[in-house]
DNA sequence: TTGACATTTAGCTAATTAACTAAATATATA
DNA sequence: TATATATTTAGTTAATTAGCTAAATGTCAA
């Protein structure tokens, strides 16, 4: 029961279901993409993403300085919640706009990324 | 999103969860039930019930002085979601035996319930 | 090696909320 | 009708938590 009640406690913040549908239509996503998304400093993604992590609803791969993270697929039992979520959030037309302004982000990788943002913060 | 985000704070909450399980083997409970086997204040037991209705996970019927609760099943979009805790209950023992201590105030009618609790307190 | 930087941890604050008590409402029984 | 009682509403308090900043850790690049 805390198992379950632990999910749903992890489920039921607005930035953490952000992160998840991020992760159901981008395969993999760097913390600091998801950082960079979110609008939260990356402390706070950081917690977010341990929270989901912990609850098995995500996993992570180190890559260097990179946290790589995407839904998990060895946890066969949340399967079925991941699809339920999966469909709200494909209904969900606000979150669907929201996710829109993840493709600059998700269009290049992290090194690109972190060089796009010290060019823009070169030339201003 | 919203709409989706608030049914998982719903869920995420230990005594909603109980509440939640024990509809799921019972078919329908009156409030004063639920209040008795949840162990907490009745105004606690309606606001819990009362956030369960407004997300559309549980629906009630009034009958009298009693209110009687059962899960929803006019949602279509929330059924694969109940089934998945129905699962989720059945595997966790610890609310397994707690849901054992339904049983005395099951096997009777609220009416029966009140006698009863009016003769033991007329005997102490 | 030094500096940059991605990520996490620790500690703080403000907002949320689960619980309670008291009071209001509504219904049935004596 | 008057009383008992099932439920809800209002208001309070204590605990939880999402966010922040600052500092720590680990890794890469010049």
């Amino acid at each position: 029961m805390t198992g379950t009640e632990n999910i749903f406690k992890a489920l039921g913040d607005r930035n953490r279901l952000r992160i998840l549908a991020a992760l159901l239509c981008h395969k993999e996503l760097c913390a600091c993409q998801i950082h960079e998304w979110l609008g939260v400093t990356g402390a706070t993604a950081s917690k977010h993403l341990s929270l989901l992590v912990d609850n098995g609803l995500i996993e992570s791969r180190k890559e260097g300085r990179w946290v790589h993270y995407r839904t998990n697929r060895n946890n066969p039992a949340i399967r079925p919640l991941i699809n339920w979520i999966k469909k709200q959030v494909e209904l969900d037309e606000a979150l669907q706009s929201d996710l829109k302004k993840l493709e600059p982000v998700t269009s290049c990788t992290p090194l690109e990324l972190r060089k796009k943002q010290r060019d823009r913060a070169a030339c201003c």
